[in-house]
DNA sequence: TTTGTTTGTCAACACTTGTTCACTGAAACT
DNA sequence: AGTTTCAGTGAACAAGTGTTGACAAACAAA
């Protein structure tokens, strides 16, 4: 399953643009089109329960009916764009363990890559974080258990890595990167609704951030496994 | 500015029940059932900025031009509950200073009042934590002060209590009591949406977060400033 | 080429929405 | 007492909602 991402948009119902032909293309592209058009409406400002069928639809330069072909109902459109979500937090991953720890300054150097990627991927972060915890339950609770794959991931790449010198308990690592997941979470949130063009305000959210996440991992280092 | 609290309700429109007359609580009464229902219907799996108007009259027993009686329009009824939910949040801290800490196991001991009162209060803390980071930007930005507000105030127990043996300064203090909030927020989003009567998965989460605040304390009494 | 499949369109439906205006009736004031 | 104020009502509006069914055209398979 290709992801075909880089600003999918244009208004579906064009002429042949370049070498696109079959038909499951053009229909995964319009169905793109679709989901793009409810990010773009939530990093607007609005939940994604508020958001109207018709009003996607026409955003996305299709006809209301047209929304049927491809989901059944909104909350398929949610879990859909869920899955994106995950994918993208997934590629931060990937990405992070290609690329290596930075060489030195490891946190603040971590946690600048962390909110580049996040800018980069702000309407995915911007719906993560938005739906997270308000809307609706069976879209939280997709959330929920892709946050929870992606910490638990984590916690095997830093226990591969041995980040932390000696081994601990799978558990407390799973508890670490929990908490290093909900702090970098709200994070993302707190970076995205900053007034743009602001470097002072956010060197010092930056500069908090590196704060909480060096006292987590200074936590981490003198964490007494059994007490 | 009394509260009122405990379950306004009634569908507003009914007799002299009790000893209620004078003009002005009996608008007070209906202006509280609207914000109840507004509570409820979020509490129902939706988000502030998918509610209608209509919807919240409906519900409170009221026809919808009353309305605009009490609210110019959906905002400030939102802002309304915000305020209501900092409120909350600081008689939180309030019944804390009053109680004082818990004579042993006093992370374990903390964490179970706070959850007991984030249940109590399930509607209030449902809104703070949903409408935190998704949603309308008005909302989320005076939310997002009165949470920094309740930061500070818990800053400065701290320090008075001297809870972490030698005194910090108050920006580490700030950034530490940071960290706790967010991890105490993100808490009450997971127990509220808890299925009921899951003693199990209660018992598990709770330990968790127990173990979470451990390891920021842990690291609180290892800082050291100017690093 | 002919046949079948399927993405997207058009028209129409029964409802719900936010907001307006003129009104009623009782509490509040003089 | 008479008068004013105002929370709540009822009817009406233009506009928007989700969903339906029948239809067009282009791709896919024969």
């Amino acid at each position: 399953m290709a992801d075909s991402r880089k600003s999918r948009s244009a208004t579906a119902a064009q002429a042949n643009e370049g070498t696109l032909i079959t038909r499951g293309e053009r229909k995964q592209r319009t169905r793109g089109t679709l989901l793009d058009a409810a990010l773009k409406l939530m990093s607007e400002g609005r939940s994604f329960t508020s958001l109207g069928l018709r009003e996607i639809t026409r955003e996305a330069g299709v006809v209301p009916t047209s929304f049927y072909r491809h989901f059944r109902d909104m909350d398929e459109l949610g879990l859909a764009l869920v899955e994106e979500g995950g994918l993208t937090l997934r590629r931060l991953l990937r990405e992070a363990r290609k690329a290596g720890v930075p060489a030195q300054d490891i946190i603040r150097g971590s946690v600048r890559i962390y909110l580049a990627y996040v800018r980069e991927h702000h309407l995915h972060f911007g719906f993560i974080v938005g739906e997270r915890m308000g809307g609706s339950g069976p879209i939280r609770r997709a959330i929920r258990t892709e946050v929870t794959h992606f910490t638990n991931e984590m916690a095997q790449d830093i226990q591969q890595l041995k980040l932390l010198g000696r081994p601990l308990s799978t558990a407390t690592l799973q508890m670490i990167c929990g908490l290093v997941v909900s702090t970098m979470l709200n994070a993302a949130g707190d970076i995205l609704d900053l007034p743009p063009k602001q470097p002072q305000l956010e060197a010092e959210l930056v500069e908090g951030y590196v704060r909480q996440l060096r006292l987590i991992f200074l936590g981490a280092t003198q964490w007494k496994e059994r007490s």
